[in-house]
DNA sequence: GTATGAATTGACTTTTACGTAAAAGTCATG
DNA sequence: CATGACTTTTACGTAAAAGTCAATTCATAC
């Protein structure tokens, strides 16, 4: 495990801009460390991208991202807010169920789809 | 099955505005008829509705919700565009698998964080 | 010791997906 | 027929999520 990556770095291995990074920190999901002016990624801030990245694919907004980051970390002395993250738990999964529904759904739909397109095949095939 | 619902129904039944179904026939996705000015929509209408909205939840842009809605259309009668709606198809299915890896690895650390919220909660108990 | 290439900040721009407001048409009901 | 609920078009506004560009800084290779 390497101790830090450069920006650049990790530009080339997610596919996106230095802007995108800058931008994630300005929004506060990411805080990687200095060496003068110069951003250090750490493997959990790489990790932190990572996340980030899923997040997106899976139509999460930004706040919604920090929202499910913020319960990854250490979870809190309180009991209060103990409850309350694990109600935004239930919450998140609740949504996940929801996507995962639609995904096969869509799924579905496509292979219906693909099976048309390849019966409207055959019939070429033997029209022709 | 109703023949029509109007525009307000809709807006109701799947928590939207009026502005954004006019959105959605100003880009192309749907169509409904109208009566005068009026618009009517089918229950076809509905169903794309259905379907957009789904697309949304996923993370779909309009522009990728309109080239999947195409493909469940009629297939056309050109092989080589059957091809290509074979080939989308082919590419969207990959996106939604990758979505679903996405889902589950985001379901299971979810799990874990509620986890150590209820292990923190176990200390507290004990520790008062 | 200066050229070169990577990194930084800051400002402005763009795209997407609607929101919102204005002004007027439609239509059932009292 | 007028009132109110609903609908229409047109047009400008806006929030989110970056893209783009300019001006610098910084290290280092030559």
């Amino acid at each position: 495990m390497r101790e830090y990556y450069t920006i650049t770095e990790l530009t080339r291995e997610f596919g996106i801009s230095t802007r995108t990074l800058r931008f994630y920190e300005d929004e506060g999901l990411i805080a990687p460390v200095r060496r003068g002016r110069t951003r250090l990624f750490r493997p959990s801030d790489r990790h932190l991208v990572r996340q980030i990245l899923r997040g997106k694919r899976l139509g999460f907004s930004i706040a919604e991202i920090r929202e499910i980051i913020k319960m990854y970390s250490e979870p809190p002395g309180e009991a209060g807010q103990l409850q309350a993250i694990i109600g935004t738990i239930e919450e998140k999964r609740g949504e996940l169920r929801q996507k995962r529904r639609d995904l096969e759904e869509t799924l579905d739909e496509l292979d219906q789809a693909e099976e048309a397109c390849v019966e409207r095949l055959a019939e070429l095939g033997v029209n022709t």
